[in-house]
DNA sequence: TTGTACGCGTTATCAA
DNA sequence: TTGATAACGCGTACAA
């Protein structure tokens, strides 16, 4: 490449500028040992003036410590999970950790490489939050030695640890609610390949319905704000009456413009619950009710589990952080 | 650390249990001179068989290649900037490049602090997008011989290319042709600290004023939704008449959910525009008229320059993007 | 308090 | 086609 740049000033350079050996100029710049103040203050005006900056690189290989984590999502283009990253990166920075991205677009074979990449770049720990991953996958990080904590991933080994969604039993209990007050059947909408969260959900809300002896309906809907919207406008011109659950609110936004624009009223005619709220819950008209979990905190704790599993001073392996229901405009209860 | 683990597998141990050196070894993983067909497969056999994952640490370290690159952000929690992030991931990905993220809070302390980091890392390109940074700062990423590629700040050296927004010229013209339609006195969203594009967009909203001899309003606004939707409920007590310029989409939500809750109607009464739209432009209820641009294909060309310029192909350094005005429902014209 | 010498896991140059 | 051996830039015992 172009060398037209000078080139990277090492510590060698340095120590001969300052008349000591690399070993002092180490010194100083981790303050490991003490040096005498008179050296000290020489060596730290030599890496002024030559603008020395240590090799992070050679730092990591040497010490064998990356001070970066790896963090493995689908997309950083849904808000939940640019919550939760906002989260993990903040306590990265509390603790002078370095966050690196792996997205898998919801691909198997990304995940795998992600994987593959982390182990590669020596990261000190990695968190995980994607579904294409199973427990197996995860497991080759502790093979690597490669400390890891799984969200929504029901897994637990000596450098393992994990933090999961209590959503099923809040759910089941708001469905056996809404089943003695209320009276809309309920549809569900199933996304392909959304996951282990929305499948386990899914599980539940069937079950439930069985055990009470109530009519459902399951249908299949896009990941996608128009294409569900243009899916609803048609439904809505025949089926007027219905408690829809989706899966997060632009999905649940589009039921609800849908329903709007096909002259139904909320939560008269359609009720709308989203399963993963956001602030945007409370922003969109008629505000929608929705199952929350804040996604900045859960990344703040994963991220403060990953620096105690790194330290092994981590001793709840397990962490379980419960939905709560937030009643909202878009249904009745 | 608990040395619980079989220690990373390293060439040399390939090496010897293949029975061939390492220079060998290396060879094969990449292909980089011919080796025999039968050492070449007994070497994969035993890289499988041990689990050998080379040391992307040491590879940097000895070829001077990161295959990594920053980015610097104030935070992932802006949708358009999320948007953003997502191009540069995609892209990255196809380029076999690595992202690392830094986050900047807004803070000067942290956006140096970033690119400290950046450049100790030996990040083969940086991406900023960051108004806490100037010039001088970024510059400083070319005495360290690392490209970037600034969106948002208009600056070109040897190893700088950037990105910029064309919002004032479309932004005057929007105005002009309301001034000829419209009769409502307009409101900037004045936010503390938002950066340039903002105050750029603010100064061409005066200077349009001013030039065609009209009033305008000027106020303070928190860059938070539930702070505006309480700031103009107060005031939509009083004020019953507006057009009001936002910076992004939850801000002008705030504004119009106020304003509908003040019983105002819109767009009669208030109009609101948003200065950067997303997708909520059009899934908020009344759609809100914006000016838009795609920050996912900024992400994407922001990252495609960044390769070019790493690989010393890149032509033309300043790449502007236009602005399109998208008219909604929350504004008459 | 300071310096020497080796190790970290690769790539790359030069011989063989 | 293969094998020594010197970088890459740093940390760290050990010795002085």
């Amino acid at each position: 490449m172009g060398g037209d740049f000078k080139d990277r000033v090492t510590i060698y350079e340095v120590a001969k500028a300052a008349g000591v050996s690399l070993a002092t100029v180490s010194r100083v710049i981790n303050d490991t040992d003490s040096v005498k103040e008179e050296t000290r203050n020489k060596v730290l005006s030599v890496i002024k003036k030559l603008g020395y900056k240590p090799s992070g690189l050679a730092q990591a290989l040497a010490t064998n410590k990356s001070t970066n984590i790896g963090v493995i999502i689908p997309s950083a283009n849904y808000v939940y999970i640019s919550n939760m990253l906002t989260g993990i990166c903040e306590v990265c920075k509390e603790n002078n950790f370095t966050v690196t991205l792996y997205t898998t677009s919801h691909s198997r074979l990304d995940a795998i490489n992600s994987i593959e990449k982390a182990i590669k770049s020596h990261a000190d720990g990695v968190i995980v939050f994607d579904d294409e991953l199973n427990e197996e996958d995860i497991e080759m990080f502790n093979s690597y030695a490669v400390p890891v904590v799984a969200v929504n991933n029901r897994i637990v080994a000596s450098k393992i640890a994990c933090i999961n969604f209590g959503y099923e039993h809040i759910f089941k209990r708001a469905l056996k609610d809404f089943f003695v007050k209320g009276n809309k059947k309920m549809t569900f909408l199933h996304v392909h390949n959304a996951g282990r969260l929305l499948s386990r959900i899914e599980n539940a809300f069937i079950q439930t319905h069985l055990e009470n002896d109530r009519e459902y309906d399951i249908i299949n809907c896009d990941d996608s704000y128009q294409r569900t919207y243009l899916d609803f406008k048609e439904r809505f011109k025949k089926k007027r009456k219905e408690y829809v659950i989706a899966y997060r609110d632009s999905i649940a936004a589009a039921v609800l413009n849908a329903a709007h624009d096909a002259g139904l009223s909320i939560p008269e005619d359609i009720e709308v619950l989203s399963l993963i709220g956001t602030k945007y819950s409370s922003i969109i008209r008629p505000t929608i009710s929705n199952f929350y979990i804040d996604m900045q905190e859960v990344g703040r704790r994963a991220m403060y589990m990953l620096s105690d599993l790194i330290n092994n001073t981590l001793f709840e392996k397990e962490y379980r952080i419960e939905a709560i229901y937030v009643k909202k405009d878009s249904t009745r209860f």
